[in-house]
DNA sequence: CGACACATGTAACACGTTACATGATTTG
DNA sequence: CAAATCATGTAACGTGTTACATGTGTCG
């Protein structure tokens, strides 16, 4: 819902037409974040639909400029009274790429590990030479902040894979032998089997951290 | 595609139907995603279009179970030779949100800041509790993995708005006086979340990594 | 029997992307 | 004039969600 309710965050500021907000969306967040034209007029369809903007006569132009309705400004103040969910959040593909990885038969998950590493490292790195040329005036404060979200998620992303490398190692270290035997082919129809293993005990590292 | 790719890395393990893939998907991620049945049958029926899997006799229990094609193989190693680059990734709503409510009549950013960051800490809370039973398993390990990656995009995201209300209030304070404070206190108010504040960049020791 | 879990599917919709078609205006 | 930019739209497809329809098997 993030273009939607964009599109009615810059319709707060007054009347636009679909060119218009494009380029201010993708100006105020510095290009980072392309956005489809094609997305602004069925979006701008739609929540004329819904009711929550209007559509205004068409000017000399030819440009079709669209307002906010009262409706629209109440879910705008909403979307921005109420925080982001977790469970709004699409899943995160490298999570499940890694989790997937560690009981595929044939997978060198260091290797996966690594791989990512090493490209999120360029894009940490790309992402602090864009904030090289970096002003103070407001608008700029938007798309810094948008810049400086990236790189805190990159960063976190490289503290977790790291954080995956070191479980790995231990992991290993623990099973000597490496004799697990990957998945078991055989499978009667119609067993859903949990597979109940071993339950070895993990003692508690560094793992307890910030929940204050 | 993290969904398409889950199917085939499952298959990967075996032949497998609908039901069986669902729940061995959500137990791998420790039923953090919950997988929706009907996509598991679409994507199942496009990837058999696609041909990386091939849709075996039905069984008597009435299951019809699905094989990795060669061609699923190829794609699936693809996938987990190559990293998963930024531009792939979804618009983080989060970042929209703020830099819009910046530039936004009538909002007060600050509160907005808060907002999530009070439903971002709940939900931290929430991730550490449900890391409580942990046993050392492999299966375990990846939803354990799984979880800490929430964890740790959710301390990213905590220090992130950390950092905009320091931002914002480094803003205010320049517009209200202009003439620039040199010396003023980094922080903000409350710093629940340790950790750094620096880039792990600027750690010569971190970056020199991966780069193989 | 009736409720529930298992199992497969379809339909409809929201959202996002890419590509294409169509004009008007500006500019080299 | 020709090309680029501005501006509006449509079509098709992929992905994800929700809801519904349809069966079978099991168990109290």
């Amino acid at each position: 819902m993030s273009v939607r309710h964009g599109l009615l965050a810059l319709l707060e500021r007054g009347p636009r037409y679909g060119y218009q907000l494009r380029a201010e969306f993708e100006r105020t967040t510095g290009g980072t974040w392309p956005l489809n034209i094609g997305q602004v007029y069925t979006t701008l369809a739609r929540l004329e639909r819904d009711g929550l903007v209007r559509a205004l006569p068409e000017s000399d132009g030819g440009q079709r400029p669209y307002e906010i309705t009262p409706a629209g400004r109440a879910e705008l103040a909403l979307w921005f009274a109420s925080p982001i969910e977790r469970g709004d959040r699409p899943r995160d593909e490298l999570a499940i790429k890694l989790a997937l990885a560690l009981t595929t038969p044939g997978v060198d998950v260091r290797s996966v590990v690594q791989t990512q590493r090493t490209a999120t490292m360029r894009t940490l790195q790309e992402l602090t030479r864009l904030k090289g040329s970096d002003p103070g005036g407001r608008e700029d404060l938007a798309w810094r902040l948008v810049l400086e979200s990236m790189v805190f998620q990159a960063e976190a992303e490289v503290r977790w894979l790291d954080h995956c490398e070191a479980s790995l190692a231990r992991f290993a270290a623990k099973s000597t032998s490496p004799s697990p035997a990957a998945g078991e082919p055989d499978h009667g129809p119609q067993s859903t089997v949990p597979e109940p293993e071993e339950s070895i005990l993990d003692e508690p590292t560094e793992t307890t951290r910030g929940t204050r």
